[in-house]
DNA sequence: ACAGGGGAGACTACCACACTATGTA
DNA sequence: TTTACATAGTGTGGTAGTCTCCCCT
């Protein structure tokens, strides 16, 4: 079941591009995204070998065969009788790797084809490195080998969960290519999710690996994520509205990426992102009764969320980033939710709080349609909130912030 | 337990006019 | 079929007014 590359139609894809949302050769991935310093960034992995479709977001060894989230629970439920199968978490990458490299992160995969380097790829890291500097790539060289390892030997008996799938950050191999965890719908970057606290939830990652990670130089709060893409205000509205939740599975498209902005990196702490992967990104999953989890968990998901987070990571900054809180946690859905005894009510309480403050802001976001309309009412003068003729009297001029009497 | 008041938030109308969409010649 | 023109409709932001909900007395 093998599909074409989207981009050349002749090579049988095997790397998927979120933020292209195509399948991609080999050669094509790396010509495409060695062409500037922001597709550079796309996460990408490798293509689900069932549906040839997804994303896949883990390695089956017995079957020997890459997944995605769904065609792993299907593949995997208890009906099918291989609950049991060892699989491999797959993580993403973003940057130029070249075959060796992707080798050593999917050393699982034996067929990745040789593809000729391209210089101005390497020249193209350089420009990236200026802008991630200050979130992806403090990790030494040395610990590159370290950061491959654990990429590509993350093993698991059952669908991933956030206990053993581990934060994958930093750069490898002189910081040509990033391993990343998967992330669920990445907007266009690398773009992780992380609290301004760090959170490791492993030995490994406290002793030096985030040593050098000034997370809290960059302000990688939700809203600035909103502020960087402007896009995650109508899906989240349409996931977290006061019906919204119902709705979780419900997804649109995001909105396509502007690249005028300037993205950030952030870092996604919490992997188990990969387990709904799938099933955010497969409209058609949400039939599937193996995706379908009860609002009701889903609702205890976020409340335990609320409470497992500091700071600025509140529930209704999980909300904003278009991901669902329950994602973020580092319990997968399938995971018997908390007691709800055991949330702080008064924690909850403020996250509520914040969320709905969040959720009111929201509201007056509007998406443009027309710049040029805004920037003529952005200009207009008015009386009391009202546009008014030209030449006409106004109590309020935008630009001057005066009154003409 | 119920009613009323007050506060806060949500929602909508309003304005002028450049621009877009649609229809017609 | 293509082009030019006319007309109707839309969208834009700040403010005020109204409505709804919740909390307190």
């Amino acid at each position: 079941m093998a599909s074409l590359c989207d981009f050349c139609g002749k090579q049988r894809s095997m790397i998927y591009c979120r933020s292209d949302a195509a399948s991609l050769c080999l050669s094509c991935d790396r010509n495409v995204h060695s062409a500037n310093a922001l597709s550079r960034r796309h996460t990408r992995t490798l293509l689900c070998d069932r549906c040839s479709s997804q994303p896949a977001a883990v390695r089956c060894l017995e079957d020997n065969a890459s997944l995605c989230q769904n065609c792993d629970w299907n593949g995997h439920d208890a009906a099918s009788g291989a609950t049991g199968h060892k699989r491999q978490a797959i993580n993403c990458y973003s940057g130029c790797p070249s075959s060796a490299e992707l080798s050593r992160i999917w050393s699982f995969v034996m067929d990745i084809p040789t593809v000729a380097a391209e210089p101005n790829c390497e020249d193209g890291i350089s420009m990236m490195r200026i802008d991630d500097s200050d979130v992806i790539n403090h990790c030494d060289a040395s610990d590159d080998k370290r950061l491959l390892e654990i990429a590509s030997t993350t093993l698991m008996s059952d669908p991933p969960s956030g206990d053993n799938v581990k934060p994958l950050t930093g750069s490898s191999s002189g910081d040509r290519f990033n391993v990343l965890p998967l992330a669920t719908d990445q907007p266009a970057e690398p773009v992780s999710v992380t609290p301004k606290v760090p959170y490791a939830t492993d030995d490994k990652f406290n002793d030096g690996m985030y040593e050098d990670l000034c997370v809290d130089d960059a302000d990688l709060t939700f809203e600035n994520y909103e502020e960087l893409f402007g896009t995650s205000h109508i899906q989240t509205e349409q996931l977290f509205d006061d019906a919204g939740i119902d709705s979780f599975f419900e997804m649109k498209e995001m909105p396509p990426f502007d690249s005028n902005e300037q993205p950030k990196s952030i870092q996604l702490e919490c992997s188990n992102v990969v387990s709904a992967d799938c099933a955010m990104s497969n409209p058609g999953a949400r039939a599937d009764s193996s995706l379908c989890i009860p609002v009701r968990q889903v609702r205890s998901s976020i409340s335990h969320s609320v409470s497992g987070l500091t700071g600025e990571s509140s529930a209704g900054d999980h909300q904003d980033c278009g991901v669902s809180p329950m994602l973020l946690m580092g319990e997968p859905p399938w995971h018997s939710p908390c007691p709800e005894g055991s949330v702080a009510g008064g924690s909850r309480d403020s996250a509520l709080t914040r969320y709905k403050e969040k959720k009111k802001r929201r509201k007056f976001d509007k998406k443009i349609r027309y710049a040029s309309r805004k920037a003529r009412a952005d200009v207009r003068k008015r009386v009391k909130g009202r546009f008014i003729k030209a030449g006409e009297a106004y109590d309020y001029d935008p630009l001057s912030q005066t009154r003409s009497y």
